[in-house]
DNA sequence: CCTGCAACTGCAATCGGTTGCGGCGACAAT
DNA sequence: ATTGTCGCCGCAACCGATTGCAGTTGCAGG
């Protein structure tokens, strides 16, 4: 920059600020053409580390995420990403494996690395990490899961009412005995629509003895196929499965197969999530859409603007939640009884 | 550090020292431990702006994929950081979409933000990007695709070794009209998977004739779907088709389908990378199974190799390419005709 | 007792930008 | 002509670490 400030025949301070955004209206606009003149002829990239030391922020967040291999996450990385590269931002990705010591490695990692905020999408409902974060003022946005105490924002799908929509078309499809292959009840994704099962069922006049509850150990094929073994053998009569979430619900077309039963002829399952593949699945899910992509966006535009409001020395905001609307996709593990 | 150094009644310098690992050794013992203790005493974090100013070193390296969507892609990352996090090394994951136009975007910022290096999944035969930064002396890998002229490492799986695997597979079945639906010819892993094709036809003496090949227009389900029926309509006695990848074997399930044909019982269908949940198609998917995680964690270590060399005013190694053994997956989009 | 060496440690420069403050010239107001 | 104002720009400190160099100390050897 020093190059760029000579060549262009002004001091370095005067460079920096043609350069700079916010600053170009302290310089003289003939002055300023000819610094990023021979900025451009120079080729000069300002040096991210120096700019962070001075000013304190780096232009990067942390995203929390249990495992970027499940294909829930990618797009949600895909939305944030959208909005954080046009602001200068980038995101750097770490995964937890849902596991609290691993997470809070990452966690000191990235504080390591002055990030100016998290996206964090592993939140517990009791979060020791996320409390320290809140008591150190630290810029947060939650993605998907809550904590119980609303600490900071968050940006999910609205699971109550997407849950809704799943008991409506299967009480529809002449259902009268349904589960719920819940998640684990430490996940507010898990609490949120266990809590809008009961109540929609009921809202039906089903009776709480014919929609049996199962909690699964976590939101995985394995722990769905498990519980759904469990549900079968208690309750043999169920006709139709409402799970946790799409890959609960692969594990309960699995459970389905193994023990000699058919989907749907035998037991409708409708899923969560929409993931990527599940319209490939044997019989195809029917299931609720989430749009991944857009609580990226909006999780990251959130983020941003908090930052920027501590930038300004303006305390946080309150922590509201964003509830993005979700719609029923019908494919072929459901049908009428 | 300053405060740390008071604490310890030292000067910043033997402070620095004294947290370094390399320069430990410069420092007594005893003078170490105080500093170590003042430390954690007051919960210092070295500031890694600072440090990278002064080293140049910002211990992150840039990943250039097409898009973290692709199922294929997530475990690589995971790889990567596997080895990268044990050294203290972070990743900055962009996503190019196969977008010549992006990708120079995200490499310019990837630049900007002064990462030591870079790990490319997205590879072309002739790139003028990498062209660039092997001029430039970047420490480079690349993983899965590789350039026409070997500028750098490259981790791959072997591929020719895995299309004679599954060409073996389906001869034994019977099949004596094979078709292999090849990716886009830009690209090396199609290039290779396409000349191995040929290779193993030819070894089991199937003439040229019967064994058509047909280029999809990209690795997608689209592109897979849109050269299966071309194939079709021109050839409507293959019995069997080698798919470049996973994507376009689906491309080619949902072809058959729509053709009336079905799946293994008229056409037999092998994919290419094992990737999730391929499993659980319909039917599940006989594929080539890529150890993608493995793909991360070599290159990674590769990068790392490269880094410390240049660091240490070595210069390049030899561009050398490493290939992972592949094997085959029987599942049931294949049977014996 | 002096010298030489090794082992530590402190000093200060340095990395590359950013920014508060003050200087300077031009121009208007008095 | 003097003073005040404003626009523009330069000076220099500063961010928090790293590191070459030099100084100090202790100890062994002569």
């Amino acid at each position: 920059m020093s190059d760029v400030a000579e060549l262009a025949g002004v001091h370095k301070a005067t460079a920096s600020r043609a350069l700079s955004v916010d600053a170009a209206g302290q310089v003289n606009a003939d002055t300023a053409r000819r610094v990023l003149a021979a900025a451009r002829k120079l080729g000069y990239t300002p040096n991210t580390a120096a700019r962070s030391l001075r000013t304190n922020r780096t232009l990067t967040v942390g995203v929390l995420l249990p495992d970027l291999t499940n294909p829930l996450f990618p797009p949600i990385v895909r939305g944030t990403e959208e909005v954080l590269m046009a602001r200068g931002y980038t995101a750097l990705i770490a995964n937890t494996d849902n596991d609290p010591v691993r997470e809070r490695r990452q966690f000191d990692a990235l504080l390591g690395r002055q990030v100016d905020g998290f996206l964090v999408a592993t939140a517990l409902r009791e979060h020791a990490l996320l409390d320290e974060a809140h008591a150190a003022g630290l810029p947060v946005v939650l993605i998907n899961r809550g904590t119980d105490r609303p600490l900071f924002p968050l940006v999910a799908g609205d699971d109550a009412a997407g849950v809704a929509l799943a008991v409506e078309h299967l009480v529809e499809l002449g259902h009268r005995t349904i589960a719920h292959l819940a998640g684990p009840a430490g996940l507010s994704t898990a609490h949120v629509r266990t809590r809008a099962f009961r109540a929609a069922v009921s809202a039906y006049g089903l009776a709480a003895a014919d929609t049996p509850i199962v909690e699964a150990a976590s939101y995985s094929q394995e722990a769905g196929a498990d519980a759904a073994h469990l549900l079968l053998a208690q309750r043999p009569d169920v006709t139709a499965v409402v799970a946790g979430n799409d890959l609960i619900a692969l594990g309960v077309l699995h459970a389905l197969r193994a023990s000699g039963r058919r989907c749907p002829e035998d037991v409708s399952v409708v899923g969560f999530n929409n993931m990527r593949f599940v319209d490939e699945l044997q019989p195809p899910l029917t299931t609720i859409h989430v749009p991944h992509f857009h609580l990226g966006t909006e999780a990251a535009r959130l983020l941003l603007e908090q930052i920027d409001r501590r930038a300004r020395g303006e305390e946080a905001q309150l922590p509201k939640t964003i509830l993005l609307p979700l719609h029923l996709v019908v494919r072929a593990s459901t049908q009428r009884r």
